[in-house]
DNA sequence: TATGAATGAGCGTTCATTCAT
DNA sequence: CATGAATGAACGCTCATTCAT
């Protein structure tokens, strides 16, 4: 089976380039893209509202503008391969998971809760998918992702299936999707201003304003009840 | 009851104001501000990617640039503005149908399903929300907008309470908040170029393209099963 | 003798007409007209680097914004009034020290000293006079501005000549343009940042930092000194 | 002896570089900058009573508005750079012209009158200076003006005192100050639209409306009285 | 491959002034 | 005379992308 997340890459173990230096054979040329998206995501992390400027993003990774360009075709290229690597990572973790937890439900919800805390750039990108990043990217890319996707979701299926084969496959994949869609969804629901926050719970609707973490377990628990009746 | 909608209006049976006639009283204003927002719709609904620019809607609306901001802060404020409405208007929809309809699930979700038929800047606009509109806009705005979702989630939670009582209010209130973000969800992992569109379909993974509004029932009806049990 | 300084109007004396009650007779529009120089001095001297906007002043009188062009055709218009009342009282006061003093050039420099003291605005719009004001001002307007200052001037001079027969008028009436010139460039000069300011000081170039009254009482000593070879 | 005044670049002399070439290396860029200034020079002589626009300057100068943000961080930037040229070309001049020139008085005011002769833009922008440029300059760049400007005050008074050695080193700086403050002054009280210009003549007010090259010697003649004193 | 100078489209907003009421 | 709604010109600046070197 050809791995799904061959693009994973602990950042600790990267060796890296030189500034400056040209990247010559295949892996070099590796080496500086996972470079460059290194420096995207670590600016990103610092104003996640908004995509960093190319000139910070070269900055960052010591490279001049231009290069960049020869790695990535728009800047919104980069930050589709980090939201691609990043829904690879939770698909793996879902996988890996499922297998050797026996709650399922629960097993998923604090997969990604704990997913979504570690990585906290996955939400801020993927609520920027629709409206930013695939506007200016080219559709091949954004095929990639969705494959990732779905080749992802068909092995987890495959598992939940096992594990419950009264739900057929395409149950099983919808359900990962409603989750994808449902997690989505709510952290759009809960993020705003801090400002809004505090007005909100001082005016004691801080039903819209609540713990994202603990929403989403409850969500994805409703969600998922299905599971129990089978 | 005081009715949270008195904010409806039906675009057919708006009485329009003669261009360049001036708004002096009250209801002059108001009905120039519709305007104003009929204008802002149509040219958001030809291209729903991106929010069309301020002479674009001047123009559209037979006024001058300027004269927007008379009405307006900023151009986010205008789609915020549509947006609110548009809550409005499937928060209004949700409650009537819940008590005319003995069937909760599918009464929410055809009802969904047909409010954003009708209503297509529904979701783009609400997609936009966290990333584009709120950040342009003054917080007591957006407070707005979040009074209203909360005063409509409420009523409705109520009238669910009431043919339920088995469930909490507070559970209503979430299954509706895990709803809209499920809808909103659904919706963006939906979105994409056609391109993309057609060659997941070829591809054989049309599990990731279906047809939004099928998709949007079963989501529904998936969340919402809890309540079978009850 | 026909009194240039006529339209010197001590504010505290000022009858105020009721906001947004009709001038009728020209003793009302008169006072309507005092009170939007009032309003646009306060409004001035807040913020003493920018012309305050049209609205502002208008607010501040209790008026609407279309109720200042009936009584000045632009906003400059309005400050040159103001500038060219200043010059008269600057020109009034030269002339009532210069006859009461004794030694000519001291009450000449003590009188601009305090006189700019008390009156904040006369430098500042001063400045702004051939930059800004004149340039959206109908000419006969600068004309008079011209002219009144002419008048002052000559009535100085007159005294002036009384004095010190050995100098000519014209040489009287150019030493007093000297001075006016000689203020209003040192004022400029002496105008800056604070932050400038400071880092001046910090660089041992306090000679560009100077205190603006002692250098201004400085220059015209320098300037005047003629008069004591006479 | 450090010369202050490098940066003086004869127009006439400047090599200029293709359009829409590259400035790659340090001289190409001063190259650049330079064109850049002049041609920001040229179209404000064209009408010195406002700052052309950026679009208008980048047009002359053969180059895209953004190529202008390459070198200058904003408008008035580039305006504050011609006016510490040109007061750095006056203190020059009148450095070299008081070594060579037996009568003080009449060197400097010859030298300024002739300056502004042949620089029409300087007191047009020194008269901006405080009103429009360094209020949108950073403070460094004002700083260097200053610097500029008391360097080479230090070094003509220095000229002075050895000629006048009775006048301390001080009062020769304070004095080429006031002929600054005069000298800007007086240009800006000589400044008249062309229509008022000819109703003060025509009204017998020409004191008002004098050569200003004529002014400006008789003016700084009376400044400088004193050193005939010594 | 790397650079970074050059490009230029894109846009919201302000505000003095006009003028219908 | 008073109002204030409507006007629309004016403009600096950013920044993703290109491309000559």
């Amino acid at each position: 089976m050809i791995c799904l997340f061959q693009n994973l890459q602990e950042p600790e173990r990267l060796k890296t380039l030189p500034d400056r230096t040209r990247a010559i054979d295949e892996a070099d040329k590796a080496l500086r893209r996972q470079s460059l998206l290194q420096s995207a995501l670590r600016l990103f992390l610092e104003q996640p509202t908004n995509l960093p400027s190319v000139q910070a993003i070269a900055t960052e990774a010591g490279l001049a503008k231009g290069t960049i360009y020869l790695y990535f075709d728009t800047k919104e290229e980069i930050f589709l391969a980090i939201l691609t690597h990043l829904y690879d990572g939770i698909l793996s973790e879902l996988l890996t998971n499922l297998e050797s937890e026996p709650q399922v439900a629960q097993s998923v919800a604090a997969t990604l809760s704990a997913y979504t805390r570690r990585h906290p750039a996955f939400l801020p990108l993927a609520s920027m998918n629709t409206t930013i990043l695939e506007r200016n990217v080219k559709p091949d890319l954004v095929m990639q992702l969705k494959t990732r996707l779905y080749e992802g979701i068909a092995l987890i299926s495959q598992a939940l299936n096992k594990r419950y084969p009264t739900l057929s496959l395409s149950e099983c994949a919808q359900l990962l999707i409603n989750t994808q869609a449902l997690v989505l969804g709510l952290w759009q629901m809960h993020q705003m201003p801090e400002t809004v926050r505090s007005a909100l719970i001082a005016s004691n609707m801080s039903l819209l304003a609540p713990d994202f973490h603990e929403t989403l377990k409850a969500g994805i628990t409703c969600l998922w009840q299905s599971l129990s009746n089978h």
